[in-house]
DNA sequence: TTGACATATTCCCATATCGGCATGTAATGT
DNA sequence: ACATTACATGCCGATATGGGAATATGTCAA
């Protein structure tokens, strides 16, 4: 069997980058095809094809005005993947203190030819 | 051309549920390859294939202990894919807020079926 | 050395992907 | 009715993908 399908879910859609590239400029405002195609530099089907991806998996919401279809991201599909990737927040902070805290010690040793640089080592956030 | 290469970002090496299956439950720990197989079920050349592409972009570090390798997520590298979600947010934010408000708005202006059900309205949260 | 064990790699196949180009379709203007 | 505008879709080719089976590599143990 080959890969999921790209229509399958917002991981595989987002996976794109010109596809990243569209929901980012339709965050906040609706556009029309043509104003996507224009901003992003891409080729008009090439752009249809990304949207209908999209809209596929419900990452952004089509209105119909005239003769052309205004889309718009829909952020609140884009929360799953935000809430996958902040399951591993509190482990990235951990690795973070282990390898200050691996420094400092070092430090407190006394290497010789590092001259203590005061207690927020490295400039490592605390917890960012 | 074709799609953009699986090991080529985290985004694409991610669009794989059982890539993130392995992420999940290589977070926190060490683990030999045979654990992971046993654990998720999969076949162990599936399993190496997948952990080559993870340790390609930098999501997993592997270490030798004897004649097993072990493995283990490397949660810094699920950052980027958090911050660009969390890019959006404040998107949703305004949503949720609109579809609130709108929401309230019909409350308040008395249609007749729908007994005033207090401040928070349709269970939508304030914040998260 | 020989053999068992833990992983990695290779080969093949069915399928999905993306880009480019041409064409289809629907709404608008004249 | 006809041309134009704004998108969507279909087809093609080159390539990437993941699974399965077989095999290679590397490490330890007797």
């Amino acid at each position: 069997m080959a890969r999921a399908s790209t229509t399958s879910d917002a991981f595989n859609a987002v996976a794109e980058p010109r596809r990243r590239a569209i929901l980012s400029y339709l965050a906040g405002a609706e556009r029309p095809v043509g104003e996507i195609v224009a901003a992003l530099g891409l080729e008009q089907p090439s752009v249809s094809k990304h949207l209908r991806v999209l809209h596929d998996v419900g990452l952004v919401r089509m209105r119909c005005h005239g003769r052309q279809k205004l889309y718009r991201t829909n952020a609140e599909a884009i929360r799953p993947l935000h809430e996958w990737a902040g399951t591993f927040e509190h482990y990235w902070q951990h690795q973070l203190n282990r390898v200050k805290e691996r420094a400092e010690a070092m430090v407190r040793q006394g290497s010789p030819d590092v001259k203590s640089p005061g207690p927020n080592l490295l400039n490592l956030k605390e917890k960012s």
